[in-house]
DNA sequence: GGCGACCGTCAAAGTGCCGTCAAGATCATT
DNA sequence: AATGATCTTGACGGCACTTTGACGGTCGCC
């Protein structure tokens, strides 16, 4: 019996958790100087990078190598970048970081709703990639734990998604429901982007998806009850043209 | 590996919250890759698993296998996910984790409502999957006998769970079937919200879901009984839109 | 520098929800 | 059958919340 238990152990550990202690990279782009750019970029910093040039190669390679990051661009040629996501998002919740031409806004906020996490827009600066790759990948280490102590703490306020409770220096926020709805689906993806679309979709249900101007309202209602200044957000950043985001 | 022997114990045991070494998992999902990396990671770390990916052979599967939690999709081909939970309802109560897709809310109300007891949505982290899955198996196993010296005292009136009494100013208070079962399922959850559709549900039954003027009513009541001030409500806190809160 | 897109702010109009009351309906007990 | 307690049902006023429109500011682009 105790023998069993120890191996069960011990094949659990080599699952995963193991030698945690190198970041793996998933770089998918066709265009060889940008991989070869970031390959050596990433490599030079200590992370450990897999590359492919096409869709299907990138799936077939995120199964068999369960990187921690992704770092996709939208633009490849056997498949729609879209199609990729969705074939990631179907099993796994790694982080995805798209890279995406300058003018093609919808294409990034496409990629957002189907559930990518944040966007670089190309040309890129590689210290800017490097931050929100460190920040994707530090936002993914805690993992959700019990569903009954899921609270979300910040230096001014405290959100308690079980109890659907807010506090704020020692005393309760009071919050209507689309308030605390809103709040709720920015808390539960911290640190990431989230689409305009995704949140009225979310909160108003699907046919209010460009009624823009509840989300300006309700965002500064939110704002104005947890944010020390509401007229310079900390909490709750605007990404203009895009969505909003919640930093913890 | 478990010899034929401990299966047979295992089997012969029968009742459902029995404390089998190994859990069984059902995974019900019809999306292959979902399907392989749940069974790669859950067989890793030590449960038995099975898989179905459709409702029919899932309802099959459980009934032939009686496994100790099951892992269900809500998007199956051949029949409404909540049609497998009812299915299951009918004559057990494992434990039902569902997976659900991002942008259907209500979809997971419904599920909750028919008997799960839990749901991930889509994508989801393993680990994350993994939390909720031991949460659930421990809350199946054999809970009771702390309902000895369960009271709760407020500065004006005191709840008695076990004796079924309620005390106010050295007098009882007399409270009608209803209202007591009403104030039992709020005082058990202290500082928590707890929305209509789940005191309706756990007072009236399922099928009064809608009714919201029955708790209008009996709140009225309870606070005409219980609170000091019934017009300033101290202890039964409504929250507008999303339920009812006790505040100890 | 002008122009347009986008965001933040405000306040008024509209709507739905909550608390309250009271009268039927149902049930238990005698 | 009668009585009293409890549960259901409906109506209504008040108020909190949501919706809607208008205005001004800022940023990027031509």
């Amino acid at each position: 019996m105790t023998g069993v238990r120890d191996r069960e152990q011990r094949e659990s550990r080599e699952r995963e958790g193991g030698d945690a202690a190198v970041t793996r990279v998933l770089v998918v782009d066709d265009e060889p100087q940008i991989v070869r750019a970031l390959v050596i970029n990433l490599r030079a910093r200590g992370y450990r990078v897999d590359a492919a040039e096409d869709g299907a190669k990138a799936l077939a390679a995120a199964a068999a190598r369960h990187p921690d990051v992704v770092v996709l661009d939208l633009g490849l040629p056997d498949m729609d970048g879209l199609e990729v996501i969705r074939g990631l998002r179907g099993w796994t919740r790694v982080p995805i970081i798209v890279l995406s031409a300058r003018h093609a806004s919808d294409e990034k906020v496409d990629a957002l709703d189907a559930g990518a996490d944040d966007y670089v827009t190309k040309p890129f600066g590689m210290d800017e990639l490097l931050a929100r790759l460190r920040a994707a990948v530090r936002r993914a280490e805690p993992v959700a734990a019990d569903t009954d102590d899921a609270v979300v703490n910040t230096a001014d306020f405290t959100v308690d998604l079980a109890a659907k409770r807010v506090g704020r220096g020692g005393t309760d926020v009071r919050l209507t429901p689309t308030e605390w709805h809103l709040l709720e689906v920015l808390v539960r993806n911290p640190g990431r982007l989230v689409s305009q679309q995704q949140l009225l979709k979310e909160v108003w249900g699907p046919s209010y998806r460009t009624e823009t101007n509840y989300l300006r309202v309700y965002m500064a209602q939110l704002r104005r009850k947890l944010e020390p200044d509401p007229a310079r957000p900390r909490y709750f950043v605007t990404e203009p043209g895009m969505g909003y985001r919640f930093e913890g």
